[in-house]
DNA sequence: TAGTGTCAACGAAAAGTTTCGTAGGTGTGT
DNA sequence: ACACACCTACGAAACTTTTCGTTGACACTA
């Protein structure tokens, strides 16, 4: 029902929703640097985010406007979720635990993961 | 250098993790009813960890075995930590969040996060 | 010894991903 | 009007992933 989108289609989907509902062109601009790929890549992979049915296109200007069809939170929790599930059973812990060993986290983020954790029992109450 | 293992690679790596040392009649046989895929299918899947390096053959036996070459901890850190530069900035309060608001989770495996950041907090020191 | 079962190797098909070149249309400025 | 810049569309190449059929080797057994 929901296609994952694929690294570089997450690249772009991040720049819309930074950037809001944005043509090809300034999508690429973003891209730049970062990637180095040509133009017409950019519009390819848009083309075909837009075929999937992840992004929505208004062409009614010369120059289309894309804009995402899933919130960003929405599409990144369902890839949390999916790593969660394949690699980590399904626990909660033992990702956050994985991603700690990866990349080890100073006594000021761990802070921010207890204060994230307190917040989201509070709204879950 | 480390090549990033695929959706159906790493189901046959945590086989591997699970069991051991495995022929690949095993790691068939483990995978059955799962996904439904041929003998083959997995016969050449092993080939082609094999060949990228993820795992190494032993030969000597008719029926090879194979092992992982990398620690289930830091393949799955791995993993989690690429998943929490590419899409939560590199943020591990964001990707618990994100992972969270993907699937609920219950006061039991909250107070289980505390306690395994109080682990880690403990190890760091 | 002839048949049966198991194994690795190989090739190849089908689908998906990423990349870019080229063609054709539209608008702007000189 | 002509050249130039910019836009989409299309096709195709190169690569990866997933799947399976076929082949040939080896071993067991009736």
């Amino acid at each position: 029902m929901k296609p994952k989108p694929t690294a570089s289609e997450l690249e772009i989907l991040q720049i819309l929703w930074n950037l809001g509902p944005s043509t090809v062109r300034q999508v690429h601009e973003n891209l730049e640097g970062k990637n180095g790929s040509g133009y017409t890549t950019t519009l390819k992979l848009m083309q075909i985010m837009a075929e999937k049915g992840l992004v929505l296109r208004d062409e009614r200007e010369r120059a289309h406007v894309y804009r995402p069809v899933s919130e960003e939170q929405e599409t990144k929790g369902r890839l949390a979720g999916d790593l969660m599930d394949r690699v980590f059973g399904g626990s909660a812990a033992a990702l956050v635990l994985g991603a700690l060993s990866a990349k080890p986290a100073s006594p000021e983020e761990i802070d921010q993961i207890r204060r994230m954790l307190k917040e989201y029992e509070r709204s879950r109450r």
